[in-house]
DNA sequence: GATGAATGAGTATTCATTCAT
DNA sequence: AATGAATGAATACTCATTCAT
């Protein structure tokens, strides 16, 4: 029930907008009725956050799967398979993320960042204290938050508003470019030892 | 009147975000009746419409005078004045721009965006192509994209979200070090001739 | 709660006029929200359109009575008896049907005056049919037009512009005149054969 | 300037109906403003009220014209003709006339009705007295009232919702064989003395 | 007289939320 | 738990009318 709530909700935010979503058409569209919706969410609002909180579990969880997988590689592999990894999943359902992620990111910020925002910064900074031997940061904090951002950024650029005449491979290897282009300028790069 | 109504708007936007900005409210606030507000703007989203579009002038402005002002200076230390002068503008009115940048981009994106949007990405790049001796992108398209989309998302972090333990100080620099490695890195930068 | 709804329209309908009736004040009379109303009726017009259509549903209804209780009687007695019962029934709510009928005709002639006008015109063209050996009129479908038109303008009349000085027994009589008059005047009366 | 304003007001009325006639739009099309307007008619509905009574010395000339230019004629011929007139009248601008005799009549009719409609109906009493050895009425009043409501009504249904498949001059003819045939039914016709 | 900017009461309509069944 | 009819506060927008210039 509470999933097949959610599915409306995304469907209808996709198709209608913010403005255009109403509980009665969520509750007429799952196909269950106006009350059950309140059953199990205190208020309209509260749908659009279980969909940021859900869509907020599926990124870090394939975070973590790619930090996990591409254990032993350099950080500019790894730093190029997440964004390939999210890139993908934002090509999947483009207006759905951008609507979440954009549109509506006032609507939770105060209350579901702290939980989720701060895990991803958690995975970031691990990450970087991992290749501290490739790229030593010397602010780790500011350094995550820099390409987490800036990646955020692009990444959505890259999937609403792209520039005349790339394509998407393009894009991607640019986005690349620009988090190890900040690693380079901004760390004062430990040549690995040669043995 | 129709700057009274604009600064009433753009208060109440501030106050009450765009959900909670209504015609008669805003009439209030401007000490007129809502029909004069309706003499000036057709409808509500006129009058963010109309915010937007100053909000693009100041930039646009702001933009092309820095540009102006910096020339003969390396491009590095150009961006490092766009990227100040901007942050300096955002942190004026963090909330304001936060909301027309961000949550009602969409609002408008359709109508007006092209023309600011283009303007601004043509500044950029005039400017890489002035400086194409100390970097030249394989393609400034791609390349005038990642900066402008970069230099937006962690302007508006550093108003918004900045990362716990750094001042503005740090962060601007960071911005410009994202930037500028960018460039290092996508660029095969033809060493300045010596002579 | 249509009913209500409805009976509360007519009232309100009666005695502001259409310009003074709006939804708000029809869901106070009515003792229900305004919610309620649109839960029922799309939008302020189709209450009216709702009481137009039941006015001609019973007004149908009374013609198809009417002449089936008369069958046998002479045409000059059938009419006459239409005559009697439309005038009564327009003498029990004068105000409500001159507004239904003259004011607001325009409202929904287009969607539903179809239908039920042409019912009419049939059971008057039928009628005709069956007294052809009385009055066979050489265009039936004139005739039936010219007998309907004349008989509602007039027990309009009757009902909102009597003339000085004369009862309704009066007034009756003389419309019934009026609709003998003409069948007598436009048909070749073929004489009832004496034998 | 006044009529200049009149001719604007019916315009309007007949594109956008009297709903969508509004005293600012009336006077940008009259290309005045709205306070001149104001200089002239007290009100909205003092508009409409000027094109009605304008209406109606026009319709009352008309009337006076024909029973003067027909003296000496029989009455059917003159009543005939009266119709011609006024079918006349109505086929130049169906819709304007529509909306002031039938939407709007309830407007004025409390003001205007008094004056105008008592003339016109002076005007059909001399008529008949003048021709009391064709056609005498026991109840002139009546007669006149019947005429005149039977006439109005089936010249507008001419207009707006002929029957189908019959030409203007059969309906012409139609009306004027009713109003003939309600006076031989309601009249002990004074056989013309052969002398 | 003419103007037209300003007024603001009025109104149709929406939609989050409740609660009796 | 599920339903969905009922609610009514909220809101965008209109337009007759005024009045200072």
């Amino acid at each position: 029930m509470v999933n097949n709530i959610l599915e409306a909700t995304a469907r209808i935010l996709v198709e209608r907008g913010y403005a255009g979503t109403n509980t009665n058409i969520v509750a007429e569209r799952a196909g269950v009725s106006v009350g059950s919706v309140y059953q199990y969410f205190p208020n309209k609002d509260a749908l659009i956050a279980a969909l940021h909180a859900q869509h907020g579990e599926e990124m870090h969880a394939m975070m973590r799967s790619v930090i996990l997988s591409t254990h032993g590689l350099p950080l500019a592999e790894r730093l190029a398979r997440l964004i390939h990894a999210q890139l993908a999943a934002h090509l999947a359902q483009p207006t759905l993320l951008r609507i979440l992620e954009l549109e509506l990111q006032h609507l939770d910020e105060p209350k579901m960042s702290p939980s989720h925002e701060r895990v991803v910064m958690e995975g970031m900074l691990s990450l970087l204290r991992e290749h501290q031997d490739e790229f030593k940061p010397p602010e780790p904090q500011l350094a995550a938050w820099v390409l987490l951002n800036t990646a955020k950024a692009l990444i959505h650029a890259a999937v609403i508003s792209p520039p005349a005449g790339q394509d998407i491979v393009q894009l991607e290897a640019a986005i690349t470019q620009s988090l190890i282009g900040y690693l380079q300028a901004a760390c004062i790069t430990p040549q690995p030892t040669a043995a």
